[in-house]
DNA sequence: ACTTCGCATCAGCCAATGGTGATGCGATAA
DNA sequence: TTATCGCATCACCATTGGCTGATGCGAAGT
């Protein structure tokens, strides 16, 4: 019920560059070639972010040839999605604003 | 469309004690002493937390005599939910799989 | 008025984290 | 085979950010 929100998840999507690598990689599947080109980042910089983001369970690699093409798991950020709007509808319950306890 | 995401909103939630705060938050509407007791955490350190879900207007305050209540804003959290469900929806959208850039 | 209490702010400390260049390795191209 | 390319790893630096004690202030309580 209170899931655990996988706080791997959050941290891993809070970041900015990880952010945007999210939000490319949900139009199309890219490898790190073509993040350097649509971030501008170095490719060290990138591969030390997707490493992030491949350990949070956000993305998933699928190597080819000598490139490695990044894809995004959907899954993880539903599971995220999900226990954010869980927790918003638990605020949103009756006396979530009235049961006031006394100080 | 491709919704900012509001950055200060996931940068906010993906502290673990700010994330709990929230959690508590969700169910009753708190003021500093309380969430105290419920976490374990010092003053001093709560009040930091609490200004930067504040000003990421993930929770408001409602002065009540010498003490202050917290309340969650669960429409920061239900953008975040919705901003991020919109990802998982492009990702999982047919081609975003198959789309793949030549390298 | 004096004391106590709730809470915000500030300055400092320290751990965590993002960014970089150097390096290594496997895969392709010449 | 040799050179080149894509990418991961490592060591290091700079910055961020969380935690704390000290301090100040406004609002009760005595």
């Amino acid at each position: 019920m209170l899931m655990s929100v996988d706080a791997d998840v959050i941290k891993a999507v809070a970041d900015p560059l990880r952010l945007r690598i999210v939000a490319l990689l949900a139009r199309e599947t890219l490898c790190t070639t073509h993040l350097m080109d649509e971030t501008g980042a170095r490719q060290t910089n990138l591969s030390n972010h997707l490493r992030v983001l491949r350990e949070a369970g956000v993305v998933e690699t699928e190597p080819c040839g000598r490139y490695t093409y990044y894809r995004l798991r959907p899954e993880s950020l539903e599971s995220l999605s999900g226990a954010l709007a869980e927790l918003a509808r638990t605020a949103r319950s009756a006396d979530a604003h009235e049961n006031r306890r006394p100080c």
